[in-house]
DNA sequence: GGGCAAGAATTGCATTATGCAATGGTGATG
DNA sequence: CATCACCATTGCATAATGCAATTCTTGCCC
């Protein structure tokens, strides 16, 4: 060994509790953001919402897949959305045994509030870091957030924060 | 105002964005651990075990209150988790209408396999940072966590990562 | 074209997760 | 000791889930 870093000198160590760290303050924040905004919705369903939002129209199975639930549970949680008028199938001219689903406006906008509502927490909280800090952080989040990219994990969901567990 | 800093000029965008993506990437690890090692456990039942684990005996209320459930649905996962052998309810000596609840050996033992096995997926992230970034992370993670801590959020099972939602 | 396998959505069934509202027991305070 | 607050539990209703049919629809092969 010459300078430093043994096996686990202890700085891995330390950037990994740093991480876990920081991951349970996002974690508040997005619970905190779903239930000031989106009132009576659970949070199964906003899931599926967000998945819409940002992968646009979706045949079931494929909104099954991305949530990484069963293709029953998809359907009855869209059966919900669509009573409580946040989504909507669509027949799919093309091949009569899919069908799509999509945002209805009121979804979107919900969508919309509770995703703004959550950057603007993150961004308050960005604000109080001092400046001399920021610079780094940038640099250091996507060094860890491309080390660890090797495979990208199922895309959508995660991109509001929201999944079953964490 | 005088050199920098807009209300918001980018680098607070920048460094959102940078900590929304990261947080994905969080997401997928803490589900990837526990499908790995807790096998037929729910969600919401191994949350139940980390938080006994991280802070010892307690109340069913005071476990439901840190989860952020009802007391109901505590008292029914506990019974869950007491059937299955990895949790137990012990009376309280000193006031007969409370009992704790604490993990047996075997809920231990789950609960630090899946642990370990999540903290050895991060630390292979970090471990492929490039040296020159790892100081930079502790530094930034660690005035991102001050910067929101101002009220420290519910304590503990988001010290596992674990949460219904994130 | 007829028939058959694969794909897609749905429905049936069982279990878990949740919240709200009693209920029954226990402690504490006056 | 009488009442009020606290604690765990149970009853009831709804949502979330997975697995196993079931029903259409497509594609493909002969």
């Amino acid at each position: 060994m010459s300078e430093e870093i043994p096996p686990n000198g202890g700085e891995v160590d330390a950037i990994t509790e740093a991480v876990l760290t920081a991951s349970r303050l996002l974690v508040g924040v997005s619970a905190k953001s779903v239930a000031a905004v989106a009132g009576p919705i659970t949070l199964p369903q906003f899931r599926l919402l967000v998945a819409l939002g940002s992968r646009g129209p979706l045949k079931l199975v494929s909104l099954a897949e991305m949530l990484g639930v069963n293709p029953s549970t998809a359907t009855r949680t869209v059966d919900r959305l669509v009573t409580a008028g946040w989504a909507q199938r669509n027949s799919n001219p093309d091949s009569r045994r899919e069908i799509t689903v999509s945002l209805t406006d009121a979804g979107r906008d919900l969508v919309d509030r509770v995703t703004e509502y959550r950057r603007s927490e993150i961004s308050a909280i960005v604000e109080r870091i001092p400046h001399e800090d920021r610079a780094g952080l940038v640099r250091a989040l996507q060094a860890f957030t491309e080390a660890g990219e090797e495979p990208p994990p199922r895309a959508s969901p995660y991109d509001a924060g929201l999944t079953e567990w964490q």
